[in-house]
DNA sequence: CTGAAAGCGCTTACAG
DNA sequence: CTGAAAGCGCTTACAG
């Protein structure tokens, strides 16, 4: 293979130092316009490329945003599998990393330490986290000087970084006040788990608000955990409930995954929907219009969640790391209203 | 924020040089038992990581799998939001990768000399492309050193790289042969773009291939191409078919979006499926199992894709570049029979 | 406006 | 077995 161009092959060539070069190329303005246009020229003339790994050793700085997902414990693979919604979130970023010329590196996640590990030795100039990471994480983030911007996410220490989330406690209001609109007064609710799952707690939270206003009593019965994020375990839980509860009417579910497997388990056991039972999802994954019947559910835009969480990170760099504000910004949701809902 | 910690300042602790410490680093065998556990404490005390932007620089090699993606020409976002396929290929990738202490960067492409750009500045270990790219990028890559792993490719320089992909003959051959075996005769077929996709043309030629086999007379009037694959696109093309052909008993289409999105115009257009038609989907998405009726359709694993081409890159590189043995790599497939197809 | 020199954090022949 | 030195490809005060 030819060997690698260098800096110094283009300053031979353009008859300068390599330092000028490195000028040109840095846009520092000490450099006059004809010297300018002659390195210019070279370059081009040479097709040369400056090597980044070089530049981010000079600099202290990769260009790189790096994206981590949390690992599932008995998967081998990552979260990635599970559900489309990381992927379209992973798409925002990177359509706005690559439009600043960064480039964006993922990785999942086990334990928290790996995740500095990772910053650190690869000069990440930016980190974006998604979902849930335990406590000890953010101590150890808190060590890194780099801007960080924690997606759906509500521990403590939330306010010392920046934030890109949605009013979980709005979604679950408007799914169930939407239900109970239609008439529906034994109303379910099915969340991934209660206990270590904030945003899921949010939601619930509105889910109750509604039940007081309009004062219908909630039993804690109709209230379910499929601690996972699967068709399958959907489907599954689905079961469950038609063996427990024929009176319940409409059910308020915390993700489209579960709602659609749900419905399949209905559909399975020749219940009708939303005759027999009226469904809310929540995300508005692309396949919810096309299913039969279409998904009521929450609409979050999660391509806008990706590209926002890397615009807080390239704007945070432009501004210097002398001065982040940690921001957290709010992402619209509403109401989509689809065939699986029906006033009864 | 402390100073990052270097080599240099394990050597000082560990009282020994710099340069030794970096041979326990690499396990170079000539450093004594006795000063390596000596480093390695220091190591561990100080919580020392080595820096991999300098490695790469010295090393000439930066631990990093880059997965490039075609664009999408009227998409600001990349293909990536469009179909969950990419994202279940890129878990697999990410999760070998990490496996072999690789990290895996991944960018959208619009350009061909983008790419070479991309491989040369980050210094890529390995490459895999997905999808189809314009011949002259083939050219460009020949360039590069480095191994680098097509998927789904059928170009003509395809065997001077490593190949991972499947037969996709077979696969449009046993979607249609299960349509014939339950007395379809009428069938459509439903590509993307017959004339650039040359995934499409296999899996049409497998059509041809059952109709041969069973003396039918396909009418190229079945023949029909979406252009895209969304939901939408198929909507629209599952309308059209509807309001030419009549006559219609089922269609074998390219990939489960589509299949999807014609049962979805089918249906609102009050058609049964599969009792007015049956419809076969390709790749077996798991969304495909939950909808109603379940599309049957071809399985791949898309997973196993991912890292089978990962993995491709890690051996090419243990190997050393040397003897870069290009290998093509069979995934194999397998018709799943769901509720959208049925005997006449 | 231009260039020589030191430095970013590591690796690796080379000499001892 | 250990260490001094040069080098990977770039940047950036500094002096002229």
């Amino acid at each position: 293979m030819n060997k690698k161009l260098t800096i110094r092959d283009v300053a031979k060539h353009a008859g300068v130092s390599h330092a000028t070069v490195s000028y040109v190329l840095n846009d520092v303005k000490k450099v006059s316009e004809e010297t300018k246009l002659k390195v210019l020229a070279s370059i081009k003339e040479l097709d040369y490329h400056p090597d980044f790994t070089a530049i981010s050793l000079s600099k202290r700085k990769s260009n790189i945003i790096g994206l981590m997902v949390p690992l599932i414990k008995d998967s081998p693979a990552s979260m990635f599998t599970k559900n489309q919604y990381y992927y379209e979130l992973l798409s925002g970023v990177e359509t706005v990393a690559r439009e600043n010329n960064f480039d964006t590196m993922i990785t999942g996640v086990g334990e928290p330490e790996e995740c500095r590990d990772w910053v650190i030795k690869r000069n990440l100039d930016g980190l974006i986290i998604l979902g849930i990471f335990p406590e000890q994480l953010y101590t150890e983030m808190k060590k890194l000087d780099i801007p960080i911007v924690l997606i759906d996410t509500y521990e403590e220490h939330t306010n010392e970084y920046n934030n890109v989330k949605i009013d979980d406690e709005l979604g679950g209001y408007l799914a169930t006040k939407h239900l109970v609109e239609l008439g529906h007064r034994n109303i379910g609710f099915v969340g991934t788990n209660l206990k270590t799952s904030p945003v899921d707690i949010r939601r619930f939270e509105g889910f109750k608000k509604v039940h007081r206003e309009y004062n219908i009593l909630f039993d804690e019965k109709l209230l379910f955990e499929s601690f996972d994020i699967t068709f399958d375990h959907a489907v599954s839980l689905g079961e469950h409930i038609l063996s427990i509860h024929q009176d319940i009417t409409a059910i308020v579910t915390v993700s489209d995954i579960l709602g659609i497997g749900i419905i399949n388990a209905f559909q399975k056991n020749k219940k009708h929907i939303p005759n027999d039972c009226s469904i809310v999802g929540f995300d508005d994954l692309s396949i919810c219009k096309y299913i039969n019947p279409g998904l009521t559910t929450i609409k979050q835009d999660i391509l806008s969640k990706g590209m926002v969480a890397a615009e807080l990170i390239v704007k945070s760099l432009q501004l210097g790391s002398s001065s982040f504000a940690n921001k957290t910004v709010e992402i619209p949701i509403n109401l989509v209203v689809r065939g699986s809902t029906k006033a009864i």
